[in-house]
DNA sequence: TGAAGTTGTCTATTATCATAGACAACTTCG
DNA sequence: CGAAGTTGTCTATGATAATAGACAACTTCA
């Protein structure tokens, strides 16, 4: 098989050898840790060059999935993210107790009017002004989700070039005095990832995605903001905690 | 974007827009008959050159999935299968009424050896010699579905070359003197593609996919082969009626 | 120490991807 | 008819994708 001798699918080949090997990587047939197959023989059980093996060897480690030792071999790095679902769910501490580094980043920060729905998740009444914050998190440098995040414009004005700042959701909200917040009632769903998210968590296309939708509010109760997420799945796993 | 001035994905940009275009119609923004946007509005939408939108219908045409009118516009031709499940289940029958021309062909066919739960379905002993005979089947030149069928290689001795030959089933059957046959309890679900199905069905890599698991059997109940098929779930809908 | 196996780097070639511009051929509609 | 809009075809250019072969640099292990 080859972009020459076959009729082409618009996907190269690198990639194709890439997911592969993610995959392998997400299913546990290759643990963190592990040494990968040589090249020599990733390419064989391809079908492929030994280049093209390597072109794909080198998208997973500039992701930091994977690390090459010259005249040992080449080893996973990373695990699937263990993501527990706590009253106090902060990314920054879930992903450094990992060993991994937190980024966040601004994608679009805009005006919104509340919907009927929106309104009634953060206490408000329907058309009140929100800010919309669409950011993406990731470990090292991997993605890991895109959440968009509505706060009210009136209690969190300029929100977004705070955030655009900070990076950081729980020091936006230390910006306007809040000193600690918790999560309410989440609700989890998958589906599959659309082109725009797809492009941001640099997964294929309909690769199965974790939806979830929440609520942080203040220790008083009130609601502060509420969060859609999109979660690549092969990446992170939730740990439902019960008691 | 282009292939020059970002980070490359590994997918070709013109795969992008025919995805998205037959996204489109498998969703029903697009319905069969109607007429898409100019090549020039696509290439706008996409912020793509025209030629590769051109590349993209092409790949549309060249599946039948739509036709271009020299001066006039582009036309969608195709529409989900509609794919009744009944007890006399017959894809060459099924396909046809739909005006559209079935086919079907071997990729594989190999010896095997039955698993427990294989036996169990065919009601034969566990390790018996089985024939396993991988197949795709198309409604014109779109592929909807690879199977995997397992018969007894005792009744239907060389079952493999026979099929090659007549690449019906409902013909190689004929050949071993089962002149009709039946279909027993079927089961539904669903999961994401596979890279090997994906190349068969042409589908991006991680689309979703409806798995049939059935078992058919002659007019007396006994068994006759097992299957396991692996639809295109954005090229199909299973009809199931009640009574 | 030395052989075998591994990753890193280099040159070279061919096909594909994407863009750009121009014009022909055709359809639709006023 | 004639203008506007559509698909079809041509040439051209530069960047990627994939293959092939060779050799260096390094690690592991007997």
């Amino acid at each position: 098989m080859s972009m020459q001798d076959t009729a082409s699918s618009g996907v190269a080949l690198w990639r194709l050898v890439a997911d592969g090997i993610e995959r392998g990587i997400a299913d546990g047939r290759f643990a963190a840790g592990d040494k990968l197959p040589g090249e020599m023989e990733i390419a064989e059980t391809y079908r492929v060059n030994r280049h093209t093996v390597r072109r794909a060897l080198a998208a997973l480690a500039e992701r930091g999935l994977v690390r090459a030792e010259r005249g040992s071999g080449t080893y996973v790095e990373a695990q699937k993210l263990a993501y527990p679902l706590r009253s106090r769910t902060r990314f920054s501490e879930i992903v450094g107790a990992g060993g991994r580094e937190p980024r966040g980043q601004l994608i679009e920060a805009s005006d919104d009017i509340a919907t009927r729905e929106l309104a009634r998740e953060l206490g408000l009444k329907a058309g009140a002004p929100l800010v919309r914050i669409e950011a993406i998190r990731l470990a090292d440098r991997t993605p890991i989700c895109v959440s968009t995040t509505w706060l009210s414009a009136e209690l969190f004005p300029g929100a977004g070039a705070v955030f655009a700042a900070t990076r950081s959701m729980t020091k936006l909200l230390e910006h306007y005095g809040v000193r600690d917040y918790r999560r309410g009632a989440t609700r989890i769903t998958a589906g599959i990832v659309d082109a725009t998210d797809a492009a941001r968590l640099d997964l294929a296309l309909g690769r199965p995605i974790l939806v979830v939708d929440a609520t942080d509010h203040d220790l008083e109760g009130r609601p502060l903001m509420t969060k859609h997420s999109r979660f690549a799945a092969e990446r992170v796993e939730f740990l439902v905690e019960n008691g």
